[in-house]
DNA sequence: AACATGACCATTA
DNA sequence: GTAATGGCCATGT
């Protein structure tokens, strides 16, 4: 309960995206209901302990992976992606056009 | 309570 | 393309 129903509904959100599919963090809070709440999607993510959360799947507006306090995890999330089909480019970013997640209305 | 920090973003110049 | 600015808000000191 140290754990708000917020973070839940972002984690829900990022179960959603498919394999090989990116999202970023404004596009995840904007499903979650959280509008203009990047920062909390990013904040949660951190926080995070659930391992069939795809963490991995989430980058920012710019098509780059976030860069963390330690440099470790970030590799960790461009082998993951690129094990899944996602290119970089040479200066590492990711074509969003090519590889964002559209999900469908309902 | 104030203040700083953080896996962010859109807008403007 | 870069830089500055405002918005957002949980968490820790």
């Amino acid at each position: 309960m140290t754990e708000p129903k917020r973070n839940a509904r972002i984690y829900a959100v990022v179960r959603r995206i498919p394999k090989g599919r990116v999202a970023t963090y404004g596009q995840i809070a904007e499903l979650a209901g959280l509008p203009r709440q990047a920062r909390q999607v990013g904040y949660a993510l951190a926080a995070l302990r659930d391992g069939r959360v795809p963490w991995h799947r989430v980058i920012n507006a710019r098509g780059e992976i976030s860069p963390r306090a330690e440099a470790g995890p970030d590799e960790l999330q461009r082998e993951l992606l690129e094990r899944e089909g996602v290119a970089f480019d040479a200066l590492g970013r990711v074509s969003l056009a090519t590889h964002r997640w559209q999900p469908r209305l309902r």
